[in-house]
DNA sequence: CCCTTTTTTTGGAGAAATTCTAAAAAAACC
DNA sequence: GGTTTTTTTAGAATTTCTCCAAAAAAAGGG
């Protein structure tokens, strides 16, 4: 529907309770095209700059975090100096690429950990991540 | 043999291509005194100067680096904010309490990865790490 | 629409963890 | 001992991320 071009987006943002700003668009639109994305903020930043998106580096990192209290997002751990940010929030895994940094899906079903301990002290699992460290 | 009182953390540090240094001594014997550590560069500045050990952070920074490269110690990535060491090399995984940023030793028989895909384009595994996030 | 309220964005300052630098100190070697 | 090599150090610099307070934008009536 040419009068409502991103209405599928707005409804996302809405149905998180996030208002529909120029901004979220934008990075939503960049986030959301279709692939499964690992992104850093300023990779983002950098992303919407080049596509002279106007939109400051405290909005992407504001964002990022919003979208991954709203579920839309899932932040990966595989680097201490760097927060990923992963658009696939179905079950997966990841390989590392110690020597580029490059993140890589594992889908789901190609890692089973058939054997967990019980978590200490009536504490619940929140996740279990399995990272795979590859280099040359 | 009480006129060499630390040769065993002397002879540990020359097998591994470390010069004995005051600093490095003292940080070794915090850390390898027997049970398993998780310290991070900071916490164990601050354990060094509670024990009036003369060390400056840039040093502490680099002893758990050459630790690290040396294989007497190992690097956790459970947060991405701030780097952990483990004193425990063996092969192992970890609990990580989200609420106290504390970290749990997972003895490696507690946890099977009974599938794993292959490394793509001929990269190698240099590590599986499991951690498993849990909150109260 | 226009006004009011609420939320969001922003640039720049601030914070936290880590690395760099270059000079002084300590260890190794002969 | 004197020389060479390595290590330590304080402080500056860097990087990533968060905070702040003011300006801008969105929402919700009339």
């Amino acid at each position: 529907m040419e009068n409502r071009p991103y209405s599928q987006v707005i409804d996302r943002l809405r149905n998180s309770g996030l208002r529909p700003t120029r901004q979220r668009i934008a990075l939503a639109k960049l986030l959301f095209d279709g692939c499964d994305r690992h992104v850093t903020a300023e990779s983002l930043h950098a992303e919407a700059l080049d596509k002279t998106i106007r939109v400051s580096l405290a909005t992407v990192y504001n964002t990022l975090h919003q979208f991954t209290d709203a579920g839309l997002l899932r932040e990966i751990v595989v680097d201490s100096h760097r927060c990923y940010f992963d658009t696939n929030v179905a079950d997966h895994h990841h390989f590392f690429h110690e020597d580029s940094g490059h993140l890589e899906d594992i889908p789901g079903d190609e890692v089973v950990v058939s054997k967990l301990p019980q978590a200490p002290g009536g504490q619940t699992v929140r996740r279990v991540d399995v990272v795979v460290r590859i280099s040359g």
